[in-house]
DNA sequence: TTATATCGGACAAATTTAGTCGTATATAAT
DNA sequence: ATTATATACGACTAAATTTGTCCGATATAA
């Protein structure tokens, strides 16, 4: 269906939340959650995803909570799907070294490369689409 | 997962044969699914919305099939998409009309319009990427 | 009349996404 | 030390979507 997941959605809202709130404070998962209306424990764990790539970064404990690793200008939309979801892969073999067990077509088929084109087209435009720009 | 469906690539290898066989005969939907692996069941439904769209045309009976309605540097991406799956949309909200049935933030989400000029960059990508350069 | 084809919808299986739960660990405050 | 509050991590369930199957109807050439 070619959508952005909920997931996505409900990170690029996190990092509206933490852009407007990093002024010397830390944020919990619990504000951004009430505030945002989002599901408390499905925001939990993509809060620690964005800590894992380096989107975001975390203190733990009381009076814990997470900051902008980075400005919204240096987030991009790969970076987001990439840490929330997984790789942008078009079909089951864009990827470096897929195999048959991937697709049984691969080697044989037309239109692995004509797509692979067209992901790195995706991947040039997710690039250059700035948290900045959606936030 | 921003993934193109199964059917969407079943089409595309429709669609690739068709023109490769479609001189002065008809080829049915049995032939296509035998010579490119794709289960006849599916291969039939997906025929079925092209002719609906009319990116194929078809022709009943015995010794009926279908033949390209025209040619592939004039199907694009969007098309096929919007006739095998359904229109690009990259959130819930993102169509002509969308209510609060189709997402409650809708009234006051700061990400709408910004998801929406994405959304147009690639459709606009899409309308861009012609058959004749992915067969 | 028969064989072969498209047409159309309902159904089932498989996969993926969305959301939940339980537990462990870290740390500030009491 | 103990408590309260926070992140970390993984297993699990539920919902939605995609993928594939089945059945009956209609069309048409032989
Ligand atoms: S090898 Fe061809 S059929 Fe298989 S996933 Fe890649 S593009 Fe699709
Ligand atoms: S209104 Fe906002 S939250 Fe709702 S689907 Fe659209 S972009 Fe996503």
């Amino acid at each position: 269906m070619l959508k952005l997941s909920k997931s996505v959605e409900y990170a690029i809202f996190a990092i509206k939340y933490l852009n407007y709130n990093t002024e010397d404070r830390l944020v919990s998962t619990k504000e951004i959650s009430e505030s945002m209306k989002i599901p408390y424990d499905l925001l939990a764990k993509i809060m620690q995803r964005l800590v894992k790539n380096d989107i975001v970064s975390s203190i733990q404990g009381t009076k814990g909570g997470y900051y902008l690793t980075k400005p919204p200008g240096q987030i991009n939309l790969t970076q987001i799907i990439s840490a929330v979801d997984s790789e942008i892969r078009l079909t089951d073999c864009l990827f470096d070294n897929a195999t048959e067990e991937d697709c049984s077509r691969i080697g044989a088929c037309s239109l692995r490369s004509p797509l692979n084109n067209l992901q790195n087209k995706i991947i040039k435009l997710f690039n250059s689409t700035t948290l900045e720009e959606i936030i």
